[in-house]
DNA sequence: CGAAATCGTTGGCATTGCGAACGAATGAGG
DNA sequence: CCTCATTCGTTCGCAATGCCAACGATTTCG
């Protein structure tokens, strides 16, 4: 625990021990499940939010990805390449593509939001009353953001 | 306990809600902070861990990274060239290159450090009791693992 | 109708990712 | 001591992202 964050409010600690827990634990975690699934930490995060029938814009998977939109034609190419993504005009805009997962795209994301969702061990290690206490305290803040 | 099972725990919803903070909030932070400083995430990781008093070998910061220790030589290079850090021989073993902060590395890690201890809005909007119970159960958490 | 703005793509360039191979140095076994 | 395998950091080649500038195609505004 470093010295600022005693002397700042507990919101300020309670930071720096997520981000303790998100760069020290979550990381090895994540980059093994990219290779996983043979799949690139991008490729990864576009496939996570994307679906069959919701197309998006490719403008709104940039700002998912917090890049620039040309980073997200390589990305969806090498998707669509696999048959996972598919580019679909928009009715009212012939300049938009929006994009969807296929069947084989949603199976796949799927899986990997199961292995996603699956708790790290400091968490499944906590007492069944401070897991509930967390996830109620999170739903809170998560719910005004 | 079965995989079923604990997906059904609390530690799993709590884990899906901080995914969910760490992907949609802190990541946009995170990149937008790299680009004030101008330094690319691992080059921010690796000033984050790195100091000037117990320089560590190459092959620690390479697991820091979650990454082969041939990418770190590149990495190190270009903050070796801006005079943040320093390659230092291991008395012990002439193979080994330790690293170390400079001066200006540690004031850039300092700043750095600093700001990634801001707390995002969701979690400064959060009453203080709740603050401090997250907080606490974090640091149970995070003692454990 | 014409000019400005928007969307996705392309190009060039830098950085990071991996795997294989390498010299230098260390350690183990004879 | 003297091999010989192992380890450490580096280099190389290649793929994938990152940014920026520029571009055609389209849409929107004046």
């Amino acid at each position: 625990m470093s010295t600022a964050a005693r002397t700042q409010s507990p919101a300020a600690e309670a930071w720096s021990l997520l981000q303790t827990l998100m760069f020290d634990v979550q990381r090895p975690r994540f980059i093994t499940l990219c290779s996983e699934f043979d799949v690139t930490p991008p490729q990864l995060m576009t496939l996570r939010r994307l679906d069959a029938d919701t197309p998006v814009p490719t403008s709104e998977v940039a700002r998912w990805l917090t890049c620039d939109a040309s980073n997200v034609t390589g990305i969806v190419d090498r998707l669509e390449a696999r048959g996972l993504v598919e580019r679909r005009p928009d009715p009212g805009d012939r300049r938009v593509k929006m994009l969807a997962l296929t069947d084989e795209g949603v199976a796949l994301r799927d899986e990997i939001v199961r292995r996603l969702a699956m708790p790290p061990e400091p968490l499944a290690a906590l007492p069944r009353a401070d897991q509930r206490a967390l996830r109620d305290i999170l739903r809170l803040a998560v719910d005004r953001g």
